[in-house]
DNA sequence: AAGTTAGTTTAATCAAACAACAAACATAAA
DNA sequence: TTTATGTTTGTTGTTTGATTAAACTAACTT
């Protein structure tokens, strides 16, 4: 445990301080003394630092409430920049913001034939490119967060990749002795997770679970507004939870895993035929019977494992993950009528159930947050 | 978001150095100083303080290492009492415990008959008979912690009680005016993770989850060493987990619950015949093969579900609290067997799964401890 | 001109760190 | 046994630094 003294009073105020301006600028002098409640003076004191440091500028003065008119602060948003990357299964978006998350260069990219190795050389390409182009700005590039498809431990080495061949790879030292700056290599459901948190449908929430639905199912867990990762860092595997102790065997060596029925990989494999994305919009705009009757079931086995979720942790809410599920409120319906019919009326009414805001965006934007996290938090020091 | 001053940096390290006292007693002020990094002078004032108050005394002078002897400090765990009751389905505990946990006086009562008017004037009786027992301390009685068998919610509030009637009593209320003490209603399994975690099997980990086994099954989440109780109060429902989602109906709403299958409700009703605690225990002892199937089946399925909860949380440890399990390995063994045939070679090496060591004294003892806290926590205020 | 609001300056407060010191002891050489 | 040396413990007085209250300047409204 740490010990207090006068510099940690300071640190926590200024850390305050600078939230308060993050989150609810333009504001002034005046007002942030009475929304903390620290004096005027300590406030123009602290706020003079961050002046000096370029995290916080004068946007000129407000509107006079009778008195003298306010000089307004605004976070300096533009003072840095950073890079966030999601590794799929078989695709990679890179994505550069500035410290208030906001998108400045997106790129796509399709990896279906890629191994790990061309991977790397795409990202630190990519990486450079976006570095190049990057505006001018006191503290440059902050850090880059990167997240990938399977289990990474406490010391952020990636130990399992199911579906692919990251096992083992040194991704974080390659990409932080490339460019020198903090790298973070995270789970994808824990990154998405945290993006929500910060920018998307979970902003509100101390409490949710966030469920990434794609060939399996990654669940993050934000509890009392904090990622839980477990003790080696490889909790929410909750697509391996059995819903059927004696179903199918999965290959996590677990029978009937939850995954196995309410990923997008078991959805598509309960259609009739093999159907391309292309094929499933134009069923959906013509109200196909055998499609709807598929979603409603993917949105049923959904459901059967939300109840679980629900009556382990008692979330604020629930965020889901998924493109079929963001764009089709039909399977939020079907899964919310699964959980009424298996709860007694008490969490189904008091929970919500939302789908994800930043789509397919959520990892990036959430590896680029932690990044931006760790920086801001680093001001204080 | 609370602002910091140097009362709290006063605070803070009176709680740390106190929580030094408690845990590494005796210790002398040097060794305190080295430990916390705070300065001598600093610690010298703040333990003065502290042993002006009582809660601190001198207990003479320890080994020389080569120069002036040092001050040996104690805790003054005798400074005051906490109660902690247990009230069960059909049984009550009520503990009298000095500041350490260590048990004063215990009473244990039949509730098979009692309506719960008649347990709260057995609850009044026996408290107050404690209380005119109790040793005189400076700070008498600090606190009354009670845990009911169901659904408390963050009010204190008993909502749900499924096998009794204890919902909608105002049980704090009642006990608060009597006493004129603190007073805190808590669910059993969440009393019973934390009292394993201050003094019992859980006390070295940070990230456990406490099962108590019994009628249904009940569980406490203990996440980076708090207790995660969810929104409303209502996490660790996962004896409502579904572990067969076309199994028989729950009265909870629910199919397939994991306490339809691994409940001590769910053991007895899968023996050929109604045994009681006699018969099973003299039928251990013979060895006979029906009962060591029965109970190979309830670790089975015990094991189903900490399949789950191992691949949700990662946790470190996992408490069983059951008679049944604590007085006999086999059990354990079982559902070792399971988790090891249900997950891959990762958690099941790396996850400690035991049984309770406080037994049936755990959630009293939790009770106890979260008043002692609280009393600790204001020492400080 | 009077009253209000914004922000700065000044002096006081207080908890911890620092530095110097005295007390009490161990060790080993004389 | 005696004495000298160095170590450890705990206290005392001083300094440092962050917050705060109060006084003050600045700028605006009515």
């Amino acid at each position: 445990m740490m010990i207090a003294d006068q510099n940690l009073v300071k640190k926590m105020n200024k850390r305050r301080l600078l939230q308060e301006v993050i989150h609810h600028s333009p504001i002034s002098r005046a007002n942030l003394s009475k929304t903390t409640g620290l004096n005027k003076s300590t406030v123009s004191a602290q706020i003079q630092e961050m002046v000096d440091e370029k995290f916080i500028f004068e946007i000129g003065q407000g509107q006079s409430s009778g008195g003298r008119r306010p000089v307004m602060l605004m976070f300096n948003k533009q003072a840095g920049y950073a890079i966030g990357v999601d590794i799929g299964v078989d695709d990679m978006t890179v994505l550069l913001t500035d410290l208030d998350g906001s998108i400045v260069t997106e790129r796509y990219f399709d990896l279906k034939q890629s191994s790990p190795d061309e991977t790397i050389a795409l990202l630190l390409t990519t990486n450079q490119q976006m570095i190049d182009t990057m505006p001018v700005s006191p503290y440059g590039l902050i850090g880059i967060g990167i997240c990938v498809p399977g289990l990474v431990n406490r010391e952020e080495q990636i130990v399992l990749t199911p579906n692919t061949h990251w096992n083992g790879v040194e991704l974080k030292k390659i990409v932080e002795s490339t460019f020198n700056v903090p790298v973070t290599i995270e789970n994808e459901a824990n990154a998405g997770a945290y993006g929500e948190n910060i920018y998307g449908a979970a902003k509100a929430y101390d409490d949710f679970i966030y469920i990434s639905v794609s060939t399996g199912i990654g669940v993050g867990l934000v509890l009392g507004n904090e990622l839980y990762r477990g003790v080696h860092g490889f909790s929410g595997e909750m697509g391996h939870m059995t819903i059927d102790f004696n179903g199918p065997k999965c290959n996590c060596g677990n029978r009937g895993c939850w995954e196995l029925y309410a990923s997008e990989k078991a959805f598509r494999q309960s259609l009739p035929r093999e159907w391309n994305d292309d094929e499933i919009a134009s069923r959906l705009q013509k109200n196909d019977v055998e499609l709807f009757r598929a979603l409603e079931n993917f949105g049923h086995y959904l459901g059967i494992g939300l109840v679980n979720i629900a009556n382990t942790f008692d979330p604020e809410a629930v965020i889901l993950r998924n493109p079929l599920i963001e764009s089709n409120p039909f399977v939020l319906n079907a899964l919310k009528n699964t959980l009424s019919s298996r709860m007694n009326v008490r969490f189904d009414t008091e929970c919500a159930f939302l789908p994800s805001t930043l789509g397919k965006n959520a990892p990036a934007l959430g590896a680029c947050s932690m990044m931006i996290e760790q920086f801001i938090n680093g001001i204080t020091a």
